[in-house]
DNA sequence: CGCAGTTTTGATTCATCTCAATTTGTGTGG
DNA sequence: CCACACAAATTGAGATGAATCAAAACTGCG
């Protein structure tokens, strides 16, 4: 395990003064459910952010894994690549979730993260986490949390790569961004895609053009305007309703 | 969090000895990596054991999450099924490996699982867990550590229903599920399978017939024998030719 | 021994992919 | 600030892998 002074020379991004506690993610980040003293002591661990320009990788699969990161601003994908090169975006995260918790099991991550505008994170330090999650715990159990949901999350992906159509994967991927854009505070209906139609395709488990297609018909049916990466979600109950129909 | 003797006197399964440490599975189970004395702490909260008959469900989605298990012998598929009714089957299970991990987060089991073969599985009541990890430094890094692997494993999965084509997803699956095998001392090229076709598919992203079709087509190729549920793989280097072959 | 559930196989359809051309948008350097 | 070059998105036509519908064969359980 390392000391604290070690780590904080080794990485020394930007040093800010982090406060969660005045973070408007808080209720949406790890230390969601801390009290004010356990709080304090969790922001002595997360000691610093770190910038990512668009198209940067936060880290690289194969890295060495030192930390966890939380979402302070912007957007990013995860993605996998086989042996044979094939690229599989896995997820995509916004303020307040969690990126590299594949990485915990290996000492490596699994994944890579690319920021796709400039983003900001907070820095985790894994093993001050693990530390600390021992001596508080309702950190600890909110960290499990996290991990589990984390599955839970992964299972409702491959329920929708497994079990759904093209235009129910299309679907179900603009309810959940408009549910959680609104958790943030943004508007439900409208928002600015910042993946490219081949990224989203990846998730889907389509291709670009399906991808395109799709948005295309959802915009000639009336349910949403699209204009290249702005969407606008114009009939949510006629999405949910793409869902209900039998298959 | 509950006294030990309210959860042994509210569950009350057979009671076993259950000693871990003379257990065959031990090093491909939770307290993996654990030391002699630790070990025996873990026995004494891992008090029980269950059969579970072929069938019947461990648990089902939406039940309190109150334990985690592991299974001991036999076989299970775990499955989601959602609004609409679609089912997912999301994996398979064997000896060593952890079920329910997805139900920490919401204090209810995510998905349901179902025993493919009689079974019987280790307790082990988080409650007590989580206690035992915070005061036990390996037992909380494994936890941890079992929880990301879930997380990578199933970015595996996203990865094969995502991006692979229906007879490298089958040949996928074979070669994991030889590993699988022979990690237990089992052979890696006979086995059998526990789960029908549909259930299989289900897993694979495909309609029951198409498996049925790519397991005569793998027999036709000379890469396997296939009589109903026994399989004999014959040409391994040839099933991950087809990962390698171009799409 | 018989029946229900499972698997195999065939014929056909259809959703999605592939290939290709065009349009639109974006970042960069003059 | 504009023009150019490159990246991204759209749209069309046609190919194809997997789904669907249907029937027959097998298996093992009661």
């Amino acid at each position: 395990m390392y000391a604290v002074t070690t780590i904080r020379s080794a990485a020394a991004p930007k040093k800010f003064e982090v406060t969660c506690s005045s973070c408007n993610l808080r209720e949406l980040c790890l230390p969601q459910g801390l009290g004010a003293t356990d709080i304090a002591r969790f922001e002595n661990v997360v000691y610093a952010r770190r910038r990512i320009k668009r198209g940067e990788a936060l880290f690289a699969a194969g890295d060495e894994f030192k930390a966890v990161y939380s979402v302070r601003s912007g957007f990013f994908k995860t993605s996998l690549v086989d042996g044979e090169g094939r690229e599989q975006v896995t997820g995509f995260f916004m303020g307040g979730e969690l990126l590299g918790m594949d990485g915990i099991g290996a000492a490596r991550y699994n994944s890579a993260a690319i920021a796709l505008e400039d983003s900001e994170v907070c820095i985790l330090p894994y093993a001050l986490i693990e530390q600390l999650a021992a001596e508080v715990p309702s950190l600890q159990r909110r960290l499990y949390a996290v991990l589990s949901r984390e599955i839970a999350r992964d299972h409702g992906v491959m329920m929708l790569l497994g079990s759904m159509r093209a235009e129910e994967r299309l679907a179900t991927f603009l309810l959940n961004l408009s549910k959680r854009f609104t958790a943030r505070g943004y508007s439900p209906s409208d928002f600015h895609l910042r993946m490219t139609r081949e990224e989203l395709g990846s998730y889907l488990g389509l291709k670009l053009e399906t991808v395109s297609r799709l948005f295309s018909r959802f915009h000639d049916d009336g349910l949403i305007e699209v204009q290249q990466k702005h969407v606008r979600i114009l009939d949510a109950a006629g999405l949910e309703q793409i869902l209900a129909t039998r298959h």
